[in-house]
RNA sequence: GCGAGAGUGGCGAAAUGGCAGACGCACCAGACUUAGGAUCUGGCGGGGUAACCCGUGGGGGUUCAAGUCCCCCCUCUCGCACCA
């Protein structure tokens, strides 16, 4: 690496060191400003910064600095996600405890995004793993078990033996526990649940409100909600002399009840609550029970492959709710425990799996349903989803589709045999971690007094700081003798404290509004109101589509539950959202594993901040995934080289540049001047468009590398032009280029528009294209002769087709073109397009 | 299987139905240089001496005019995946 095109380091080093000094984006609420809040998803501190968080934070500031300079009082906030997983693993690897790990990286993190030269207000940095942030998720957590939206419940999750934890279902590969490699377990447990499905309906609805979002991640969310329209039902067990059950039926959910009567068996998920009372005293108990041991063991590999249908008799029978018929109770491995009641009816006819499994096993089938226009066909060699008209159905013979499901379903609610129900196949949310560093969840444990809940103001329950972290796994609290017993806030006895922690998805549920309505510092409320009044919603929220799904789903959960306690001002938190494409290298994703990481503290000493930020942003579209290209960075980094050495070579030229007015109108400019002034302003108008719809930056930047080519150009050539003018309009020139870069390469920007007398470049308003400018003497227009080009002209911009008809015959290239032919019409587009539609003449 | 999105030079990409390939990378030539992996200038889809012809995954269609709109097909990426 030889001398640098210009001297960036300095320049970067100076310019933030201002920025720092002046307290440059600290912002307050200012209710005469119209406000936008931008925001970027806030980063995990795993120790360094990566290529997806550079772009996805150059996006933002430069959106930010955008906005700030179209006067717009910006609130553009930064902070860190601060529980999770790999603050505790390097605890186990390395013995540093996991809150000095995290700080740690914490402030090496802000020194690289210090070194981007973000615009953040830094005053209000949260980190989620401080008491005074966590505080609030167990504040919040205690109002949600006030309203009866957290509650406790089993659950079955994945649980290592040998490590005696539970696993995420990420954690399991092959069946195995990642860490250790022994076999991984089903194993009910109770656990913590958010009712997010109280919230389904709405949260499916307004989807469609959220005209900002992309339709891709919109679709991803309504498939991920899925709300299903159908009915319960319920079929009596049949008895025979055995003790009495918890219940006398088994509910089905069903989105075809009118396929009622084609039912002739039932299938019950293997890890459903009641089987095992039920198998209790059936003869088919032993080949039952080794069936579903089988099939829990199958679950936890998480093949891709749809395994095969398989099923075994549970020597059950249940009775048909208006046939009274006897139903077989089958064990399917296919039916999904967590899904409507974790029963399903068989109607092989009119269900293809229900078809394959009574084939597989020969249990009967019944066509109950007819479609227009064909005849009851048995027998069948695939299940008949469509609808139809019933037959064999009693006295709902006759009906069809929709009236029959209505009818049925009616029927069967008069006579308390089932209900209509909507089911969702979002679930709710289960939030327990048997992990240490996260936030703890605020209730005790009393033999006597049951679940009770932290009292308000004992708030927050702390982590203990001093944690023995063996390897093994298992929870870290629950071994901490101190933390874990307590004495019961509600009867004095001796209480056992809650040691699971809250998923951290949480944390990141709420964080946009603490951003906001820290304002005031409030002690006891999580946020000033005024504030969040003022700031909300975000307007622009920008992160990767991997979290489509998850955290944006719980964020628009979180702030509805808010929204209802009085505490967010609004329901739906993003107004517009920016999702972010991947950055690749050599094809792929940037991995450790693959070798294929860039740097980007190396980038940036090579070639500066400004140039790493350029090139993110001028690459690819901000939505789209960006190939890192390391040849290419040379190509934003010689842009920036380029504008350094002209503006030093105008300074040159005029050592008064700085000081030259630019903002009067000029009539008397030579024609190349005007055309200068004109790609000025279609710049100004080209930028401006570019940013305000849909964030199309690469063809921003790629206009402004116009305009520079252009000045460049002007500039080299020894034109006849006087001098005065000459200075005029570079000088223009250069100050809207530097106007226009300022949000991609800020650094740069400030520093050159000092030279060209220019102060706080950040803080100046964003130019307006002058109409006048706009105007054009001249216009190439298109000469085509059956669609295809003849000739390019210039013309008036408003020249009427008679002129230009006139002007093409005269042309060399037309005449050919035109010779022998018959001209059937002409097409005119004015300022733009003329042509003949032509036939040869005889 | 279902849903969504995408296929354009050697590469990243650009084009309100109106000149396909802006801008950049790579490459080629020239200038300046003791030197060039620096910088500057110019060229750069394919074919053809040229006039011209061909060209946006493939095939049809609408239109004076199609990368863009409509129909069918192929390929790739992402999401969901026995959801009753």
């Amino acid at each position: 690496m030889g001398e640098p095109l210009y001297p960036f380091s300095e320049i970067e080093q100076t310019v933030q060191k201002r920025w720092k000094a002046e307290n440059a984006f600290h912002v307050t609420r200012a209710p005469e400003l119209p406000k936008y809040y931008c925001l970027e998803m806030f980063p995990y501190p795993s120790g360094r910064i990566h290529m997806g968080h550079v772009r996805n934070y150059s996006i933002g500031d430069a959106i930010a600095r955008y906005k700030r300079m179209c006067g717009f009082n910006v609130l553009h906030p930064m902070g860190w996600d601060a529980f999770g997983l790999p603050a505790e693993n390097a605890a186990i690897v390395r013995g540093i405890h996991p809150a000095d790990w995290t700080e740690s990286n914490i402030s090496h993190m802000k020194d690289q995004l210090q070194k981007l030269g973000l615009s953040y207000d830094w005053d209000r940095e949260v980190a989620t793993c401080h008491p005074d942030y966590y505080r609030w998720n167990q504040w919040f957590f205690l109002k949600l078990l006030d309203k009866g939206l957290a509650y406790r419940k089993e659950a079955l999750l994945n649980w290592c033996e040998s490590c005696a934890t539970v696993l995420a279902n990420e954690q399991v590969e092959d069946g195995l526990c990642w860490r250790c490699g022994s076999v991984v377990i089903l194993r009910t447990m109770d656990q913590w649940f958010l009712r997010i499905t109280d919230y389904a309906e709405d949260l499916a609805n307004s989807l469609e409100t959220l005209e900002g979002w992309p339709e891709r991640v919109r679709t991803m969310q309504a498939n991920w909600i899925a709300p299903s329209k159908g009915a319960l039902i319920d079929f009596k067990i049949e008895r025979s002399g055995e003790p009495a059950l918890q219940t006398d039926s088994l509910t089905v959910f069903t989105t075809r009840p009118d396929t009622l009567f084609g039912v002739t068996f039932l299938t019950i998920a293997p890890e459903h609550p009641l089987l095992e009372s039920l198998i209790e005293h059936s003869p088919e108990k032993s080949s039952a029970q080794a069936f579903i041991e089988k099939t829990l063991r199958a679950r936890t590999h998480q093949s891709r492959e749809e395994p095969e249908k398989e099923g075994v008799f549970s020597g059950v029978f249940l009775r048909h709710p208006l046939t009274e018929e006897r139903l077989p109770l089958w064990i399917g491995n296919f039916v999904v425990a967590s899904y409507g009641t974790g029963v399903v009816m068989g109607v092989p006819a009119h269900d293809q799996r229900d078809f394959e499994f009574a084939q597989k096993y020969r249990l009967p089938v019944r066509q109950v349903i007819v479609p227009p226009g064909q005849d009851p066909t048995p027998p069948l060699d695939s299940a008949i989803t469509e609808d139809g008209v019933l037959i064999n159905s009693g006295l709902f013979s006759g009906l069809s589709g929709e009236e029959a499901r209505l009818t049925i379903t009616a029927h069967l609610e008069k006579a308390g045999l089932g209900r209509p129900k909507k089911t969702y196949r979002l679930r709710d949310w289960g939030i327990s971690r048997q992990r240490y560093w996260g936030t703890p969840i605020p209730v005790i444990h009393c033999p006597s007094c049951g679940i009770v809940p932290v009292p308000e103001g004992d708030l927050p329950v702390l982590l203990p700081r001093d944690i023995h972290f063996t390897g093994k796994g298992g929870s870290p609290l629950a071994d901490h003798p101190a933390f874990r017993s307590v004495p019961c806030p509600s009867c004095g006895g001796t209480g056992r404290r809650e040691t699971d922690t809250m998923d951290t998805f949480i944390d990141s549920s709420w964080y946009f509004l603490r951003f906001a309505g820290i304002e005031d510092s409030p002690r006891d409320r999580p946020f000033s109101s005024e504030a969040l009044s003022y700031w909300l919603p975000v307007d622009q929220y920008i992160g990767g589509v991997e979290h489509a799904i998850l955290h944006l789903l719980y964020a628009r959960f979180f702030t509805r539950v808010l929204f209802d306690l009085g505490l967010s001002p609004v329901r739906e938190p993003f107004r517009t959202l920016l999702t972010q494409g991947m950055v690749l290298k050599d094809g792929s994703k940037m991995s450790k594993s693959k070798g294929n990481v860039v740097d980007p503290d190396l980038l940036i000493s090579e070639y500066g901040a400004d140039t790493v930020r350029l090139f993110t942003l001028f690459s690819a579209p901000p939505d789209k995934d960006l190939s890192w290209d390391d040849k290419a960075v040379e190509g934003a980094y010689r842009f920036l080289g380029r504008i350094h050495s002209r503006i030093e070579s105008l300074i040159e030229e005029f050592p008064d540049a700085a000081r030259a007015g630019t903002n009067a109108w000029r009539e008397t400019l030579s024609p190349e001047a005007r055309e200068i002034r004109t790609k000025i302003h279609e710049t100004i108008l080209k930028v401006t468009n570019d940013l305000e719809n849909n964030a199309q930056m690469n063809t921003a930047i790629a206009s402004l590398m116009e305009l520079l080519n252009t000045l460049s150009q002007f500039q080299g050539n020894a034109t006849r032009e006087d001098s005065d003018s000459r200075q005029w309009i570079l000088v223009s020139g250069y100050r809207t280029l530097l106007l226009l870069l300022s949000p991609f390469a800020p650094h740069l920007a400030d520093h050159l528009g000092r030279r060209l007398g220019m102060e706080r470049i950040a803080h100046l308003s964003w130019p307006v294209p002058d109409e006048r400018a706009l105007v054009k003497t001249l216009v190439p227009f298109v000469i085509q002769v059956n669609g295809k080009l003849r000739a390019t002209l210039s013309f008036p911009p408003d020249a009427p087709e008679a002129v230009v008809v006139l002007g093409a015959r005269e042309d060399e290239r037309l005449v050919r073109a035109l010779s022998g032919q018959t001209i059937l019409k002409t097409i005119f587009v004015p300022g733009k397009i003329l042509n003949f539609v032509v036939r040869p003449s005889q």
